[in-house]
DNA sequence: TTGTAAGCGTTATCAT
DNA sequence: ATGATAACGCTTACAA
């Protein structure tokens, strides 16, 4: 099918880099060179192929050079969920990174249907269409693991560790234990926990790790917990008011304060708790973790991360890499830090261990 | 640079047709054929080529394929945030529509920096490299329009009218009066309004159609608002508990109830209220616009719509149009819905009208 | 049913 | 500094 044929079919083929190269009078490379800022063009050939380029309308065709160079210019975000907080603020990162950089965002998001993984990430989904890859919080299987790196693209995991991959996230560990110590600090030594498993089993590092933090910090202050203050939920705000809902309506002591391992499920209990009429910090003392964007609304002590800069970092390590700084992309730890805000407190004098 | 000297410089060609159709005896067009599922292919040896194909881990060049047949796959989004509730719920409906039928989904953002629109959007961004632009509900310059419409690729915006481009998205007007009457029905003559416009006057069209919606129920209704109740925010958590504070900071009567033409500043107030001491719904009812992820664990009574549905119902029609149906993309209202909860009642006797 | 071969719009090598 | 020209890997008339 020819240029001429496809325009009289009422297609569009667009300026190519021919016609601009024709109506500058220059050839294709010479415009091929100007327009991508090269070297070897002279000032005044340049500005005239640029001026013509302008007029023209021209762009070049990404396929057309993607075909020629091997690269697309574009990197895949493989996302177990887009509407969840930690995953859309990184994505806000990794594009903002990327469209600064003139990178294009392919997005793939596995999950949607909540309950299970419902849509296989397969090499022929990325393969040879993007330059790398940035993976959003989950785990993957070996074999999606040994398909990514047969395919040898620049790889790396945000918000979390993978075996075998390099990674950008908080110290999960150090961040529950921040949280626990605080509530500790305050006298608190009847703590529950809040915790559990990411819905679709995409993540299994970052709540383990939440929760180890936790006791761990528990134990060296020798606190006990009982079995029934070991809630499960699924890091929903849903959850979270179950959560609330199963601790309280079990028989026998309270707890004075209770460790959440994510501000989602913290808001979730602190709201059940006001509707069931428990005053929070007064009756019960709650932290989470993360520094939701609801969290400053509700007061909501927590420890923050930055998951925007943790995605804008991400992707600086995967474009320096796809320039050439070999190395770039390494396992890198963020910062995270306690904000202490209204929902702890010591306990009350008459609940104190 | 030939493919040889390529492999030879430890680049990564990988698996072509041509080496697909030689292990498999036959010729570069009927491994075409056979991998994509035309006819003309006789069953013996498309099985065959598909298990060569196969085994050597073939996946076709989409910036090849793209060259070839002027169409990319993929279709963009084009968003003005990807952080805030309408946005990143439609994405996940589009994301889910767009790989069903083999499709790419490609994200811009341009929001990030809150305050103004940071990156203009250009045609060189998306020209050639798209089959079909998504724009979620924002408003464009007449330039932008104008670029698009040049580019003649399928376009909608989901979540709000544009002029001269189709769109899908609630009847904004209807929802409000909805929510507006609700509160009429249950009693309320003093409403306050708070509303706004969105930081970076990325649409102008919702927030207002929204506040008409209030403003002539209330007129139909015979109710007047004085103008100390008319508060204005930018559809954030933060403008919801601000817009509270200024409205009950002010000297002089209180309303009874708040329309709220987003759920993220109902909740907003509603928290800050009760920080203040101030009940709801016995001192003041809420009601929102959206049914945020969020609402329901506060109780909040809201008008819901779905932004993954409409996302998705948007790119089908995208994506019908790209498949020859002609037509396909015609604007389209979406359904709303009143859900009462917890946050509205009648006003307290003491307080009626 | 299958093969041949001409494009698709760039980039990059090598001359000039 | 500029130009010819051969790739890049696929699709698609058209011929066989």
């Amino acid at each position: 099918m020819a240029r001429t044929e496809r325009a009289q079919r009422g297609g569009h083929p667009g300026v190519s880099i021919e016609d601009v190269a024709a109506a500058a009078g220059v050839s294709t490379a010479t415009v091929s060179r100007a327009v991508r800022g090269l070297p070897r063009v002279s000032p005044a050939t340049r500005e005239k192929i640029l001026r013509i380029a302008g007029e023209l309308g021209y762009v070049a065709s990404s396929s057309a050079s993607g075909l020629a160079t091997g690269r697309t210019r574009t990197v895949g975000v493989l996302a177990p969920y887009v509407d969840r907080w930690f995953f859309f603020k990184a994505i806000e990162g990794v594009d903002r990174e990327l469209h600064a950089r003139g990178y294009n965002l392919s997005l793939f998001n596995l999950g949607g249907q909540r309950g299970a993984r419902e849509r296989l990430f397969s090499k022929t989904m990325v393969y040879k269409q993007i330059d790398a890859l940035l993976v959003l919080c989950m785990s993957l299987t070996h074999e999606e693991i040994d398909d990514l790196q047969r395919i040898d693209i620049p790889l790396i995991v945000v918000g979390g560790p993978v075996e075998d991959c390099p990674s950008i996230g908080i110290d999960d560990y150090a961040a529950s234990a921040l949280a626990t110590s605080h509530l500790i600090k305050l006298g608190h030594r009847d703590i529950a926990l809040l915790h559990g498993q990411d819905d679709s089993d995409l993540n299994f590092a970052v709540p383990r790790l939440r929760v180890e933090g936790f006791t761990d910090t528990m134990a060296k202050a020798g606190c006990a917990m009982p079995a029934h203050w070991d809630i499960y939920g699924n890091f929903t705000v849903g959850s979270g008011q179950e959560g609330f809902d199963e601790l309280w309506s079990k028989p026998g002591r309270k707890p004075t304060a209770l460790f959440c391992a994510s501000d989602e499920m913290a808001i979730g209990a602190i709201l059940q708790a006001r509707r069931r009429g428990v005053r929070v910090p007064e009756d019960l003392s709650v932290v989470g973790i993360d520094n939701h964007e609801f969290s400053e609304a509700l007061g909501l002590t927590t420890v923050a991360q930055d998951p925007v800069d943790q995605g804008r970092l991400g992707t600086r390590m995967l474009l320096d890499e796809l320039a050439g700084a070999t190395g770039s992309v390494r396992t890198t730890v963020a910062s995270h830090k306690l904000i202490v805000r209204e929902t702890t407190a010591p306990p009350r004098l008459d609940k104190q261990g």
